[in-house]
DNA sequence: TATTGTTATACTCTATAACTATA
DNA sequence: TATAGTTATAGAGTATAACAATA
């Protein structure tokens, strides 16, 4: 089981190498088109990571000029993160094919099933870490 | 969707971590628990991944004493790998908590819904490239 | 000439831990 | 003192490409 998720996953990590990404990279991406403006710390919560790790990613994503940290005014300590405009448009850019390779990847099963498969990970997702 | 599996993943991987091996590492002892004997270009068809970085995994895994490289008698240029005594060892310690972690992953759903999702995942991983 | 495996390089990610600054 | 973020280090995985030995 697990090594049928590594597996699709690696599907998915070389179709993004394709477009410059690496997988958490992309995930961060996402998350910012629907999270925008969470902290680091929130975001390291999301990816299960740490946050000095996270540090490392968002400086190659800024550095690429897709996402940007602004100071949270409420909070000195704390950054907000937010996608670019350029960071919108490469997610808009990547989302269509990232999709198809989806589709393409449950073609195996009925729509049915993936609906099935998609509320189970939800489950699944909402499991993880719920109080932290 | 594939950010939950990321989630999921990197849970396995975490719990992994404890045990002194990477995701990849364990894929690569699973894999050979239950086909034993596979060369090193079949190894990397498995995990998605090319034979030079199998090579690399491989070493690891050796020096650890997990695995061995045994060349193959019917053609000079391939090598069988196989599990060591330790290996088998190491396996059967870590599956346990292995299994244990999917089971609590997996609690959030019923029997049968688990059913469901491993027969779906059954059939997606058939679907990635059966005909190299 | 093609294939199996190895080696080399550069980059990213992760674990770990010490550090700065704000609260 | 606790928290948000940064920096530093070491180890592992991966992409890419050149290389050796065998088929």
């Amino acid at each position: 089981m697990v090594r049928t998720f590594y597996r699709l996953q690696r599907q998915v990590e070389l179709s993004l190498t394709g477009h410059g990404l690496t997988l958490p990279q992309f995930d961060v991406l996402a998350t910012l088109g629907s999270d925008e403006g969470i902290t680091q710390q929130e975001l390291a919560g999301r990816l299960l990571v740490t946050k000095g790790n996270v540090c490392g990613v968002l400086d190659r994503l800024s550095m690429m000029g897709w996402v940007e940290r602004r100071p949270d005014p409420d909070d000195g300590r704390a950054n907000r993160i937010h996608l670019t405009a350029a960071g919108r448009k490469k997610l808009a850019e990547v989302m269509p094919e990232h999709h198809a390779l989806v589709l393409k990847m449950t073609l195996p099963l009925s729509d049915a099933d993936v609906k099935v498969l998609r509320s189970m990970l939800e489950a699944l997702d909402r499991a993880i870490e719920p109080e932290p």
